[in-house]
DNA sequence: AAAAGTTAGTTCCCCTTCCATATTAAGACC
DNA sequence: GGTCTTAATATGGAAGGGGAACTAACTTTT
């Protein structure tokens, strides 16, 4: 029951129901490529001849391709896939540590990736995105057709204006300065919607199926992505997904990023696990480990790394727990560097979430990111591809 | 860029044009009737031949009507409103005290209503619904199109599997039994997301043209309704809105429904107010007080009346603004008794709210609901009405 | 009072797109 | 080699919107 928006719905031409169809055919051979013909007719009930009309008209658009089938006792089918000959997307994972830059094809499969570390200077590190994003077009030859990135930060992907807390950066022109020295559509899109819109166009089919889950991206800071029926939310001005500054109680053993400690962000980001190491191993005087040291320790079983760790995982659970009483999601996928510690965090992680739940709520699956080590990198590139198969009009 | 369900997505046919432009007529004529064709046509920017036929279908099936109206330089137009000369939906607003029942015509003007006290038996309030129902559907004439049901508890609108904790009630076969008894279609959901739907589409103007808001219910306990992009967000099997149950802090000053002392509606709720007055007055021995006499003494004055609300709404701020930083929403509505004592709790719910949101928001307006004293009434019958207006299939 | 101007609504023909059916294509099995 | 099965294409018909021309009904001007 969803109530139209007069200022935005578009009356139905007769082009409209062939927009409809095409978006569906085109995901067809998304999902469930290599794919018939015959397949999708029967799939959709549309007439075999218009669904050859309308492959036709990808074909064209060089979108799919066919591959010769096997009979299965009549005449061999030829098969449709994703045309991935070439590069068409460029992503650019902006990470308080290092960027790492990509180009994809359509399917989203990394072609090439570089990466360099991030210069608290804004100016110099937009200018090697630039340099590394023209040697990448310079090498696809006109096939790329627009960039993404993702960022560690609030923005809103309609005005463009953005704020980076770790190296305060405010309102940068990054997405303009890099369509102007390309010549190509730029999206940029906070960091855990990203990696949100990635999972549900590329994730693995568990969460593929599902319309409605939450991202909990687990950096410096807590960041939140939320889907809702098949769509990253994004609230009003891009800022939606903010849960990290979710006050869950009091005496955080960090600030978050603006100073409370009531935060969720303060009781479950890498600085609060960093915190509860050095609390808990101060004879040691380890002060320059960082969270990747810190993940290391934990899983060759020192003792006060797994604490720290498991501790955190609590907090994370309360957190975790709110939102799946508050939203339902059908799952919760928990990514960034901490997914890479999940056998040391996950007991904990969800005998917290379970105490926290109050009702007999079905049971919500918790997992970690099923994109690997990267899902901001895929976010970015996702920022490009998704528009590629979803158009904003058609529902 | 939402994905769309291949599972769900239905192709487009021949008729699925005229079902989104009548869709999309019908809605003007709701929206900003009396309308002429004309202007719809100009609105739209489909031909005039093309409302006229769609308005055709829409007057005969009793849908809309022609008024007469004035010229503006040229031959008069004939206007268009929703038809609202009979009573169509039936809305059942089950409280904990009180049931109240009431018809309503398409626009939503309620025709008639009764109330009776809410039995703590399951099978009296249910046999004391369905003869309000009949008398009310014997009245009209074969006029009434469905009922609508909103209860304080958790529903699943697919299977009608739902808890009522005020009365322990479970799994009652509520829907079904009114259903029998009337042979009419019956929707049953959860109070704060019935509300929801009836700030939507029922709202106020300034609601009305929001497509992202939230609803806090106050009442015993703290129910939320999640809009997201024009749509009700319901989450798996109907669960979501609970953010009643999120943790916010410890040391809550009674229970929630089901023992917590760390869940936001163990803080906000109208029980969580109740006590604290208990407590500041607890020399005065005033124990057989209820939420409308508390808040009746607040707005005479009454010094530990007025603290209690005050510092109930300040946990109530709190939660809003753990709401507002995760899900950006363009406005808040605060509904339910409480409302009432609405000049009373404003500022200190403003000033909390500001003083628990981390970054410089868009300060998101918070509003007392716009439907008068009885949201959740509205809401019951915004279940049958709505679905007159949205259909399921049309984006 | 007649003519001109303006706005509303209807009629008729054409285009797009889908459906249904028939036809062609290409292999498997006996 | 003939029949069966499945895949893909071609062809005529129906639904629905676009657009121009038309009728209707009023106001304004002369």
């Amino acid at each position: 029951m969803r109530r139209i928006d007069l200022k935005k719905a578009s009356a139905a031409r007769s082009n409209t129901i062939r927009d409809i169809n095409r978006q569906i055919v085109l995901n067809y051979v998304r999902e469930l490529g290599p794919i018939s013909r015959a397949e999708i007719a029967r799939e959709t009930a549309l007439q075999r001849s218009t669904i050859s009309l309308i492959v036709d008209e990808l074909r064209i658009d060089g979108l799919i391709e066919e591959v010769s089938g096997e009979s299965t006792g009549g005449r061999p089918p030829s098969l449709l896939s994703l045309r991935t000959a070439d590069a068409v997307a460029i992503g650019v994972d902006l990470g308080t540590v290092k960027t790492v830059m990509a180009s994809s094809d359509l399917a989203g499969r990394v072609l090439e990736q570089e990466e360099f570390p991030t210069d608290h200077d804004v100016n110099k590190t937009v200018k090697k995105i630039v340099q590394c994003a023209q040697r990448l077009i310079g090498k696809n030859n006109g096939t790329i057709e627009g960039i993404g990135i993702s960022l560690p930060g609030v923005v809103d992907p309609e005005t463009g204006n953005l704020y980076v807390p770790h190296f305060s950066w405010r309102n940068e022109p990054i997405a303009e300065t890099l369509t102007h020295a390309t010549s190509l559509p730029v999206s940029i899109d906070n960091d855990a919607n990203a990696a949100a819109l990635a999972e549900l166009w590329f994730g693995r089919p568990e969460i593929r199926e599902v319309r409605d889950f939450i991202l909990v991206l687990v950096e410096e800071g807590v960041g939140t992505g939320v889907v809702f029926d098949g769509q990253v939310y994004r609230g009003e001005g891009g800022t939606a997904g903010e849960f990290g500054h979710m006050t869950i109680g009091t005496g955080a053993p960090v600030p978050c990023a603006v100073g409370s400690t009531e935060c969720w962000e303060a009781f479950a980001s890498e600085r609060a696990a960093l915190a509860r190491y050095q609390k808990l191993s101060r004879s040691n005087g380890n002060n320059d480990i960082n969270f990747a040291k810190l993940m290391d320790l934990a899983l060759r079983g020192e003792r006060n790394a797994r604490t720290a760790l498991k501790e955190t995982a609590r907090y994370l659970g309360i957190g975790i727990a709110n939102l799946i009483q508050g939203l339902a999601p059908e799952a919760v996928i928990v990514a960034g560097p901490i997914a890479r510690a999940w056998p040391v965090i996950v007991e904990d992680l969800k005998t917290s979430v379970d105490s926290s739940i109050c009702r007999g709520f079905p049971s919500t699956p918790i997992m970690d990111s099923t994109l690997g080590s990267q899902p901001t990198l895929m976010g970015a590139l996702s920022l490009v591809l998704a528009s590629k198969f979803a158009s904003a009009s058609v529902g």
